[in-house]
DNA sequence: TATAAACCCTATAAAAATTATAGACTTAAT
DNA sequence: ATTAAGTCTATAATTTTTATAGGGTTTATA
């Protein structure tokens, strides 16, 4: 499952998404209209600014926008950002990789082999989904 | 991410594949394989056990056994059995389902149109990979 | 029939990760 | 000046995951 940081992250994205006439967007008002935190979602849009996604306007009249075309902004991206690796495990992960303690042998495991497609084949479905899909469905 | 428990659940099933001449395999066997604790493993294979994918015999010389043939065990069924729903939302999940709280409308969510397709293209992922294709790897 | 080996079961503790909050700082419009 | 807005870092609270503990039950076998 997806944490509320990823979930939240998406609903951030979709409200921007269909904002994007306006210049700019207030945290409060995502928060207020998915009812989240206002603080937590200003974490959640700082590391979305920082990864390239939106742009900010600081001070009165201030806010938040989307520098990305949604068709531009895959799942597999969001979801890498802020919930980590996608790979079911890591020793087939290709952002996070790190072996697992309990395998003697990743040449020789079976397990590591299944995964490494399950990887990819979950890679394809998330890198074809963007955020133009979820607006696409509002 | 698999939790730890849906790995080693992996590891003892694909001991337990290797091992089906042998009557019954011990805990403490497939615990020192792996270096992973006897106790919790022990819950593990209870799980498992209690799932029918595993029997077991008490008592002096007794242990677990592999009940069901490899190729029908699919990963789906593992991971959702220790580890929970495979959906990335509670919202798309046709085992756990749960409304989101920040959703006002699922039936016009985009994010739910989509996580409803990401969910049925990885369950096909999963539902075709079992313990048979781990078991073919090593 | 006593003993030891092995699984059974439930409860709880420890650790880690996630979620949430706090507060001081900077920037910019009016 | 004042006010409204994002920036940033730290920390607290909560939840989940991981691990441990310990007594109970079953069964082979000497």
């Amino acid at each position: 499952m997806l944490s509320k940081k990823t979930k939240y992250a998406l609903h951030a994205l979709t409200y921007l998404g269909k904002h994007r006439e306006t210049k700019t967007v207030l945290i409060q008002d995502i928060a207020e209209e998915h009812g989240i935190s206002h603080k937590f979602l200003e974490n959640i849009l700082l590391e979305l600014r920082k990864a390239g996604y939106l742009g900010s306007k600081k001070g009165k009249g201030g806010g938040y926008y989307l520098i990305k075309e949604p068709k531009d902004i895959p799942l597999s991206k969001v979801i890498r950002l802020l919930d980590g690796p996608i790979a079911l495990l890591p020793c087939v992960s290709l952002n996070y990789y790190e072996p697992c303690a309990e395998c003697k042998d990743e040449a020789h495991c079976g397990i590591n082999k299944v995964m490494i497609q399950v990887r990819d084949e979950t890679l394809k479905i998330l890198e074809n989904k963007t955020l133009q899909d979820i607006l696409d469905g509002e």
